[in-house]
DNA sequence: CTTATTTTCGAAAACGTTTTCGAAGACTTT
DNA sequence: AAAGTCTTCGAAAACGTTTTCGAAAATAAG
C-alpha cells in the first residue's frame, strides 16, 4: 500500500500538500496539483480506508446479521442489501448466526467495536424462543442505527421491514375460495416463529370468515425431524383437500410431486400454492404457483431506511430520531401451473 | 463508543496505563489493574477495531468475491468460509459480482484499499470469457494474499481450491456403465465455463474409453434463454437414453419430473444423477441422487490456505512464498432414489 | 543514611488520513 | 519604498490504539 507520506517524500513536499492536491484544494497551485496527481496515478495510489474510517468516525460499512445464509429467502434479502448498499456507497460485512442466540450475540459484539456505521438484522429462532433481547437494546443505547427485517420484535425500538404474513395468507384463502375451492389445507413448517404464527392465523381467520367455522385438521404442522414426504402424503389422503397453501416453498413442491404420484391431477383435483421464492417453482412439473416474498426489495428497503437513519445522525437532518417506521413490503402472486390463474 | 481516553480521564491515570492494565501488563500494579478492569467492564469497553487495524496493519478481515450469492453452490461455499473464518478469528466482507467483470474490478479495487488482509475469489463468467486478469495480477504485486476457488485460471499464480470435474464425471459414467446402463446422456448448462468444459470432457472421454466411440447427440446443451422443460423432454424422447447425468442440479430435478410425466419409471427405465447440492434432492420424487460438490469444505479449505499464507507473510514462517498449492476437494456421492445404489 | 535496584506509571511516537492555522514569499497598491 | 494583500505551502493536531523509553517513587541492600 502506497501512502501519502511516500508520495510526499518522493516529490519533496509535505504530506498535507499531497493530500490537498489530490482533493483539488484551492490552496495548492495548479502546477503542483498536476505534479502530485501524476505521480499518484502512476503509483496507483488510493487512500487507505481504515485511516479514513478512524479519522471520520465513519466506516461506510454496514453490518448484516442473518439467521442462515443457506436459506434462500435470506440469501435473496442479502442480495438486495448488497445491491442497495452498493448504490449508497457502503460495503457490507456479514454474519450468519445459524439460528443461534450465542452466535448472534457474538456477531453483534464484534459489530459494536466500531467496524460498522449501522446494522441490519433478522433475529435468530433461538433468540425469539428465549425472548432475550438485551444484546439488541445495547445498540439503541450506543446510538448505532439498527434496522430489523422479517424476524422482528416489539421489544426493540427501531426501523423495521416486514411483509404482512397474516393478510397475504388471508387473501390467498379468499382467492382460492373464489376459484371454487372448498376444502383448503395449510402446511406449516415454521410454527414456532412469529411469521409462521401470523400465516397460520391468516389462514384460520379467513376460513372462519368464509365458512363460519375452522377445521383444525386442515392445518398440517411439520417439524424438522419429520419425514415431509410421508406426512404430506397422509395429510392429502386423510383430509381430501382440494387445495393446499404451503407456508414454505419446499413443501409446496413436494406436495405437487406426491399428489401426482397419488394420481391426482394438478390443478384440477388439487391446487397448490407455495410461499417463497419463485425460482424454486422451476423444480416442479407443473410449475408451482408461488406467493413471492420479494426478498430483494426487503433488503433494499432495509438499507434505504438505515442510510436515512445514519444520515440524520451524521448530518443532523430534519428527522425526529425517536420516531421509527415499520415498512410493509407487498407480496407478489407469481402465476405457475399448479392453480387456476384468475 | 467508550474509549481508553475516557476511562483514563475518569480514573485520573494516563491512557497508556489503562491500555496496559487491560492487557495485564506486568508494568502495572495489581491494584490499578483491578481498578481499571472494573470500570472498563462497567462501561462495557471493548477496543476499537478500526484503530487496532490501523496500528497493526492487520484488519483481521477477509474479502470474499463470488459470482452470485443467489447461486446455491456459492452460498454454500460462503457458508463454509464464514465458519472457518470465524474459527480463525476473521470477519468477512462480501461482494457478489453478478458475473460481471466491471463489478469484479470495482470490488477488488475497494478491497485493495486496506480493508482486508487477504482475498478469496471465484472469478466471474465475463472475466473468464474476456480472458482479462490484470485486476487480479495487481494483488500479487501488492503482496495481498489471494486464494481462488472453483472458477480459477492459470494466468494467476496463487493458492487454489477446486474439485476434479473431469474425473468426477468420468467416474460417474463408469459407475452407471457398471450398473448396466448403455445409453448415458449428459445435460450441460454451463458449457461456457471451464468447469463445464471439464465435466463435458470427462463425459466424452469416459464414453470413448467404454464404448470406443462417442455420440455427440448424447450431450444436451441448454442455454439460459432456452425453455429447459421442452429441451429436456425432446432430448429424452429423441435419444432414448437409459440414464442421464446433469451437470447442474436443477436440470436433474426437472428431468425426473419430465420423465415421470412421460410415463417412465425411475430409476428402472431412466436413471438420473445430478451434480450439485444435496438439499435440493428433496424437491423431487423419487429423490434425486446427487454428486455433491462439498461447497462447505471448499470454502473452509480456502480460508485455511489463506490464513496460512497470511501468517507466513506476517510472521515470516517457514513457507516459501512463491510456491502455491492447488487443492482438490473430493466429491461425494449422495444416494437418492433416482439411480441404483451400489 | 546513602546508594542501588525494583516497581509503577506517563509522555510520546506510530499507523494514514484530513484540516486548521500560521508563515513565508510573491505580488499590489499607495 | 513601505505597507498591505494573495498565493502557496508546511507543521501540528486529531481519530484510538499499543509500545518503547524514561522518570519518579518505593523498596532493598550496603
Amino acid at each position: 500500500m502506497i501512502t501519502l507520506k511516500e508520495l510526499a517524500k518522493e516529490l519533496n513536499v509535505s504530506v498535507s500538500t499531497v493530500s490537498k492536491a489530490l482533493n483539488d484544494s484551492p490552496e495548492i497551485s495548479q502546477q503542483t496539483i498536476e505534479k502530485v496527481k501524476k505521480l499518484a496515478s502512476e503509483r496507483n495510489y488510493s487512500p487507505n480506508k481504515i485511516a479514513l474510517s478512524l479519522k471520520n468516525n465513519r466506516t461506510l460499512t454496514i453490518g448484516v446479521v442473518i439467521p442462515d445464509i443457506l436459506n434462500r429467502f435470506y440469501a435473496t434479502v442479502l442480495n438486495g442489501i448488497q445491491e442497495s448498499a452498493d448504490r449508497h456507497g457502503y460495503d457490507i460485512i456479514t454474519f450468519s448466526t445459524k439460528e443461534s442466540l450465542v452466535k448472534e450475540m457474538d456477531s453483534l459484539q464484534i459489530l459494536s467495536r466500531g467496524t460498522v456505521d449501522g446494522i441490519i438484522i433478522a433475529i435468530s429462532e433461538e433468540t425469539i424462543n428465549k425472548n432475550y433481547f438485551n444484546h439488541l437494546k445495547e445498540f439503541s443505547l450506543k446510538n448505532i442505527p439498527l434496522v430489523m427485517f422479517d424476524r422482528v420484535t416489539d421489544k426493540i425500538n427501531c426501523d423495521k421491514v416486514i411483509i404482512d404474513d397474516f393478510q397475504t395468507i388471508y387473501d390467498e384463502v379468499e382467492n382460492l375460495h373464489k376459484q371454487g375451492r372448498r376444502k383448503i389445507g395449510f402446511i406449516s413448517t415454521i410454527h414456532d416463529l412469529n411469521v409462521g404464527k401470523f400465516r397460520a392465523n391468516g389462514f384460520r381467520k379467513a376460513s372462519f370468515d368464509l365458512y363460519g367455522f375452522f377445521d383444525k385438521n386442515l392445518i398440517l404442522k411439520i417439524s424438522k425431524s419429520d419425514d415431509k414426504h410421508i406426512k404430506i402424503k397422509n395429510f392429502i389422503k386423510k383430509t381430501g383437500v382440494d387445495s393446499v397453501i404451503s407456508a414454505d416453498i419446499i413443501c409446496g413442491v413436494i406436495t405437487i410431486n406426491i399428489a401426482r404420484s397419488l394420481g391426482l391431477n394438478i390443478p384440477r383435483q388439487l391446487a397448490v400454492v407455495g410461499f417463497g421464492d419463485k425460482t424454486i417453482s422451476d423444480y416442479s412439473t407443473p410449475r408451482l404457483s408461488v406467493i413471492e416474498q420479494n426478498g430483494n426489495q426487503i433488503g433494499s428497503r432495509s438499507v434505504d431506511l438505515l442510510v436515512d437513519r445514519m444520515n440524520s445522525k451524521w448530518f443532523g437532518l430534519n428527522k425526529n430520531l425517536n420516531v421509527f417506521s415499520t415498512e410493509i413490503i407487498p407480496t407478489n402472486s407469481i402465476p405457475g401451473e399448479s392453480k387456476d390463474n384468475t
